[in-house]
DNA sequence: CGTATCCTTGATTCGCTTCAACATTAGTGG
DNA sequence: CCACTAATGTTGAAGCGAATCAAGGATACG
């Protein structure tokens, strides 16, 4: 399932330079001429097949992932067979930051589709960060951010009713396509209800009830996993008397 | 509420050379050397009062904290006045990861006792670790362990029940205890039922009642804040069939 | 000593889960 | 290409666990 990419006559492609995600991604603020540099380190593709894994729970940490083209989750196996999906993760996503901390990764990321993501070799990264002030500090920004992120899925899960969980996820998955260049209200859900309620800490029953309510008040419309938003701000209404959003 | 530590007469306080939490904290793998820059950077400290915030949601982020005594609570204040807790915070914990993202503070940190920590400039924090690649390192360490204890934590909210929560909020105090020198089976707690239960996701009588049901089966005893674990196996079980740790 | 805060416990209500049946779609092989 | 099967999604009815409502008790604090 591993292959590189094809490379230049000068002997290694141009990843980063050319990528046209890269303001999503760990480039974001770094000079024209250390981005070469990034190139470098970025010089490993690898194409994962759906449903296959990146890297799975326990497995070595050796490097960090930058989703390229189609989409993953993250989750953790109980041992009784269910499972807990702790994201999702689309284009210009790091994915694998959980596994520095013990140098083993802490959860399975499962490709939602056929997906390319590119390697970056966490040592180098490391030294690079040392030498690119503004990728040291942007990689600090994504860390960060996940962390930001989490929070705010542990309010969602620890204050938000079934409804409320639901228009958030929506929300986010809107502002998270936009941020990509895609419509803000029609949208294709890559992972079934099962696996949404696994992330919202609700049985798919729910989901699927839930889906059916905004549907019946005229808040979206939804033919299996084609969603369409109507009403954005009631939407924001649903979950805004929750959170402050931070 | 701030206050500088008394200096020596060299001009500066040795700070984390000196400290006997460093094993916990940032200063964790770095060699003698480079520690007497750690003093460098550390040369701050601020009492804060208990109830007194550390910062607030929404303030400028310069610095990260590592607490050096006392204990903290991150929370969220909701529109409509309730919180969220979304952490507890002990002796060496680095607090304020989460404003690297935005360059403001996405939580509030409020002290549940009086407390005091070290000030880590964050500016300063970046330049050090562009040197000292064990501070690098371990920074990056401190930061991905956060981001897999939330993961935890969406797990238990996401699908554990109320006693479940709490005998896993109760064995990772324990843990936390022990790996700071005291003892895992006996101590005080230092927030409210209602504090716990936001942390938890549940209200807080149903904080009261699993407590008291623990101990009605004899896995541990409560007086107040004061508990005693009596049978960590047991609470331990009741966790496991839940999550393989990661 | 009196008051506010925090905690405990009981009775009732409500929302989500569970169980079950069926519908729809996707995938497979003849 | 169609028939068949597995996977996924929808909907209803019943059950259960935590929230809510309510009252009283313990503890800390001025």
């Amino acid at each position: 399932m591993m292959a590189t990419v094809a490379v230049t006559p000068t002997g290694l492609k141009k990843v980063c330079s050319q990528c046209n995600l890269f303001e999503l991604c760990l480039p974001l603020g770094i000079g024209d001429s250390d981005m070469l540099r990034l190139d470098e380190l970025v010089a490993v593709q690898r194409r994962i097949k759906r449903q296959q894994p990146l890297y799975r729970s326990g497995d070595p940490f050796e490097a960090v992932y930058a989703v390229r083209t189609g989409s993953f989750k993250s989750d953790i196996l109980l041992e009784d067979g269910r499972e807990q999906v702790t994201g999702f993760h689309m284009t210009g996503d790091i994915l694998g930051l959980d596994g520095i901390s013990t140098g083993l990764h802490s959860c399975n990321a499962i490709a939602l589709e056929d997906s390319e993501v590119c390697v970056i070799s966490y040592t180098k990264l490391e030294e690079l960060a040392r030498v690119i002030e503004g990728l040291q500090h942007q990689f600090h920004k994504v860390m960060s951010s996940e962390i930001v992120s989490d929070r705010g899925m542990m309010m969602l899960l620890g204050s938000m009713h079934a409804n409320e969980r639901l228009a958030a996820f929506l929300l986010d998955l809107s502002q998270r396509f936009t941020a990509r260049g895609f419509s803000p209200t029609e949208f294709h859900l890559r992972m079934t209800r099962e696996e949404i309620g696994s992330y919202l800490g609700l049985k798919l029953e729910t989901v699927s009830r839930a889906f059916s309510h905004f549907q019946k008040e005229g808040l979206i419309s939804v033919q299996q996993k084609h969603i369409r938003i109507l009403d954005s701000g009631r939407l924001k209404k649903m979950i805004q008397h929750q959170a402050s959003v931070c």
